[in-house]
DNA sequence: TTGAAACGGTTCAATATTAAACTATATTGT
DNA sequence: ACAATATAGTTTAATATTGAACCGTTTCAA
């Protein structure tokens, strides 16, 4: 489920803040409407969002611990177990334990998942290319920095 | 879990693709830190994402049906179907049968969940003016401008 | 050095989520 | 009228997700 707008389109207050709101909902709604667009996509490849981050990471920054995995894509250690089990179970990935840290199991794409990852994630970037194409050059740079401006001056961690 | 961002980065292409990449990585974040911000403000609450939405969609539009919300919130029947039984069993909401289409139930606020999400809300847009709040004026205008057109080009329906 | 605290992972319970099958009701086309 | 079809909601099975409790390992500070 994703955030309601229906509050800030009913909302009544200055000029200024019924800017805001409107920023604010449009905003979310481009980057939902092109979220869903990727997430058909992954569905399509019989992966959960979960598992496509997960593999992803791994495809581009090879092996990860867990831990490392949780904060990439923002998700809870359990929840990690249990993607990494279901990844496993269809040998996408597999555990190794750490030379250095006995706590820690790193975890890498197999010959297959590398395969799979590797064969999805073009067609996903050209589909975003494709969706930012609306706007022009010059267009797409101001648009980044008016959402860096937002999204930095509200920050909780810088993933990546 | 949310798209991840790291294959944006690690893309080489044409100057224009990485600015597509980039632009579409940067809004999503700003939105997904905004968003995240909201999200704990929730929980807070005591309340899922799912159970907040429909709260307000309630206290908004006043009684609909389950079809209806599911539209709303953008989520399956089924779920709706969940969502609504734990809202009954706070007692935040009732259903009542139609009286025109024996199929169909309405939803509705009771007192005590129409004070509770109507106390939640003022400080739910407070916070999402003071986040937009990093931008002047024009700015926001102009981002509205560039993600409305990103959105609609891409649009997949019109909620709301 | 050793006891306390932190850390990495797993497990568990509770809830969420979807898709599909199902029930009951309503609509539609012939 | 009535069979086919569509709609509203529930149920079920499978998986996802989180937070908390837990276990073993590591780090750190007195």
């Amino acid at each position: 489920m994703e955030a309601l707008f229906i509050m800030v389109a009913k909302h009544s207050g200055t000029s200024q803040e019924i800017k805001a709101l409107d920023a604010y909902i449009t905003l979310r709604r481009a980057g939902n409407t092109i979220a869903a667009k990727l997430n058909r996509d992954i569905i399509g490849h019989k992966l959960t969002a979960g598992q496509f981050g997960i593999l992803e990471a791994l495809f581009h920054l090879g092996p990860l611990s867990q831990q490392t995995l949780a904060k990439k894509i923002l998700s809870s250690k359990g929840n990690i177990t249990m993607i990494i089990d279901n990844l496993e179970k269809q040998t996408l990935v597999k555990r190794t334990a750490s030379p250095d840290d006995r706590r820690t199991t790193i975890i890498q794409l197999t010959p297959t998942g590398k395969k799979m990852i590797g064969k999805i994630i073009p067609g996903h970037l050209k589909k975003i290319i494709s969706m930012m194409s609306a706007l022009t050059l010059t267009e797409m740079t101001e648009l980044k920095r008016l959402c860096k401006k937002v999204g930095l001056s509200n920050q909780l961690e810088k993933t990546l």
